[in-house]
DNA sequence: ATAACTAATTATCAAATGATAAATAACGGC
DNA sequence: GCCGTTATTTATCATTTGATAATTAGTTAT
């Protein structure tokens, strides 16, 4: 076999392997998995961790659309919707049994690529939707109130209940909405409609 | 060291342990943070397995007060009040980083007391939640209209929202607020005003 | 067809790891 | 203080595991 054939091939089993296992997996089982022998991988991959270090890369870059960091400010279109279709298209991304349970053994272990993927989340998406959400409630901008923890907090509640299905489902083994699409809609219109009831009030008496 | 004090320590040591390293962690290196011999380990415990089983034991069995069975559906206070009461007192037993982190790596690992711990979660909690948002809506009982999938995803979310704040944490490293009882507060605001909003529309197009 | 190259396998190493056996240290009763 | 009991340690085993070296098999160019 031609050899980015093969690496291809290696890599896409290791993520599927380590998903099901968790990083501790033995290259040797890994190895059996992918109908090859155990010293081939080394001829591929320097380490098991460079291997490892790979299967971060290979899930983390693939599943990041850009074009979601200008839907969220677009405010030709309802605020809820924007919502609705960024957390819908999202849901598409990474509610998958390999993505969601390699981010969760990747976020045990301590690994660095979690703390800039979490940072873009945090950054390009809660961030933004706070500032939209300023706007909507006519609130003061965040250049004339910073926006507090406590606001970052109820962004990071819709994210919540958005991942935490994942992690109910391919964590958990647990069944989830039958439809997702309209469990999306029901988080999204749960969270607008919470939000206008009680963000204001949070900028009143805001202690960071 | 007495036996019993002796095995208390061990156990006590494993939960951190096992905690910050996944059930990987090895028995060398509990030991040596325990300050003990490795073998000593084994005249407390038949094998690394049966240990960690106790592991869960300790966790799992500890930190449910069953006063929260009887909170829930206790209609002399507003259900905002109740919810924000137990998930108050919740946190108190479970934001905590041994709590947290044992329970994804069992969950990761597919362990069976999950499963009986989330039922307990869905049936004690979040069942009844549902069935006082009914009678809170106006909706018709659980006995004439069976819960459907799409309700119980509802309240998931809420608890999603709770969960994800500690996963959050725990596993990623993240700040989160810093005052704890506000933040649930608005988790419970959210949704039982968001749930208002959209409870009555789900059941008449239900479809389970 | 054969040489050159390289993909892949077999054989193997050294360290790590769960577990056990034998030896030692500590403790309590008389 | 001596003796039996047991908590604990030292020494060690058998496997497992990541990794490497040597060998074989398969492909391509001439």
């Amino acid at each position: 076999m031609n050899p980015s054939e093969r690496e291809a091939l290696i890599v896409d089993g290791a993520i599927g392997f380590f998903a099901e296992y968790g990083f501790e997996g033995k290259t040797r089982d890994l190895a059996k998995r992918l109908g090859i022998t155990q010293p081939l991988l080394y001829r591929y991959f320097p380490s098991k961790e460079s291997l490892i270090e790979r299967v971060y890369q290979e899930i983390y870059l693939q599943r990041w659309n850009s074009e979601w960091e200008s839907l969220i400010p677009d405010r030709n279109r309802p605020l809820a919707d924007r919502l609705t279709t960024f957390y819908r298209q999202y849901a598409r991304a990474v509610y998958d049994f390999v993505w969601v349970r390699i981010f969760l053994y990747s976020g045990l272990k301590g690994v660095d690529i979690n703390d800039r993927y979490l940072a873009i989340i945090k950054d390009k998406i809660l961030v933004p939707v706070c500032r939209e959400l300023r706007h909507e409630h006519g609130l003061p901008s965040m250049e004339k109130v910073p926006i507090t923890s406590e606001e970052l907090e109820l962004v990071w509640g819709l994210h919540g209940m958005f991942f935490y299905r994942a992690v109910r489902h391919f964590a958990y083994g647990l069944p989830i909405a039958k439809n997702i699409d309209r469990a999306i809609e029901n988080d999204v219109r749960i969270f607008v409609t919470g939000a206008r009831a009680i963000h204001g009030s949070m900028l009143e008496n805001a202690d960071g």
